[in-house]
DNA sequence: CTTTTAGTTCGGTTAGTTCCGAACCAATCA
DNA sequence: TGATTGGTTCGGAACTAACCGAACTAAAAG
């Protein structure tokens, strides 16, 4: 057996997690969950089909997917032409950068609204004004905690 | 016309950006921008069916979708049939409830994750852990700013 | 040079989403 | 008591997403 009844749960538990967080389809995000939950020296595409039990097409097809995305790397060995599949090191690193894409888009969003109804909606805007001061505020220092923390990781992997 | 051209093009940007973060249909989208682009005074179904060009099944359908959510409110005038409908008044403090319950389960997630990898794969663990032990530490800041952010606003909503 | 290995690509099926129109209901109006 | 207003509900059409199998390719092994 390639892998415990535990970890299979945990791959459905988290691979359903994957799918809403990452926009990804359910198939690339249980790929992804298990190779999270693998050691470094990875899986090769035969050992993904056993534990994920899916077609050869679809797990080509996510799994490149997932190489795209840069969640997942590979590497080969030496006289062994099977690629093996882990997910990538800096995975955390990319998942905080894609968090400051969507928060930056967000902040300009909610700049854009509040204009718009500064302008066009005085009564509401003086109102409710105050409520997106706060959400501004929030959304500036989520970014700044998602700034520092990959700072901190960058430091890391430059040791 | 019920809608500027500027207001209809703003709506169709808002809403592609409501589809993908709140996890609703293109057509509850959409209202919900116009609910959040409108006065306090709100708008009837018919307005609304009017500015989104959708059928009345369609809007009945999504519109109480939205209010189940408490992204939307009604209130009625007295003599007055019709229903008038408005982004719900503390729509953004629902929103970081909302975000609060996500971070939560990521939180969860990000733990079993560890624990898994610091039982299973011993190596990857020691060689990894320092950047789990951030990203949760990075997981504790982003709630810590959403509760204080919640409280700020429910202490405006009280005065 | 044939066979095996390690995947990829393409066309089609199934499942699920999104929206619509038609029929319907309940309250008010004339 | 019909007719109108303000919606709701249901069944289905059109579209999209997710996955599969079969055929294919390119490298290596025998």
């Amino acid at each position: 057996m390639v892998c415990s009844e535990y970890k299979k749960k945990l791959i459905e538990e988290i691979g359903l997690h994957f799918e809403l967080t990452h926009q990804i389809s359910p198939l690339a995000a249980r790929i992804y969950a298990i190779m999270i939950l693998s050691p470094y020296d990875g899986h090769t595409f035969d050992e993904i089909l056993e534990i994920t039990q899916a077609s050869k097409s679809s797990v080509s097809t996510q799994l490149n997917l997932l190489v795209q995305l840069k969640k997942v790397e590979y590497f080969t060995k030496p006289g062994d032409r099977k690629r093996y599949f882990r997910a990538s090191k800096k995975y955390l690193v990319n998942t905080l950068e894609e968090h400051v894409q969507t928060i930056n888009q967000e902040i300009k969003m909610v700049n854009k609204i509040a204009e718009f109804n500064a302008e066009f909606n005085k009564h509401k805007y003086e109102e409710h004004g105050q409520f997106s001061i706060l959400f501004k505020e929030y959304l500036i220092n989520q970014k700044k905690n998602m700034m520092d923390t990959i700072e901190k990781m960058s430091k890391l992997t430059e040791k």
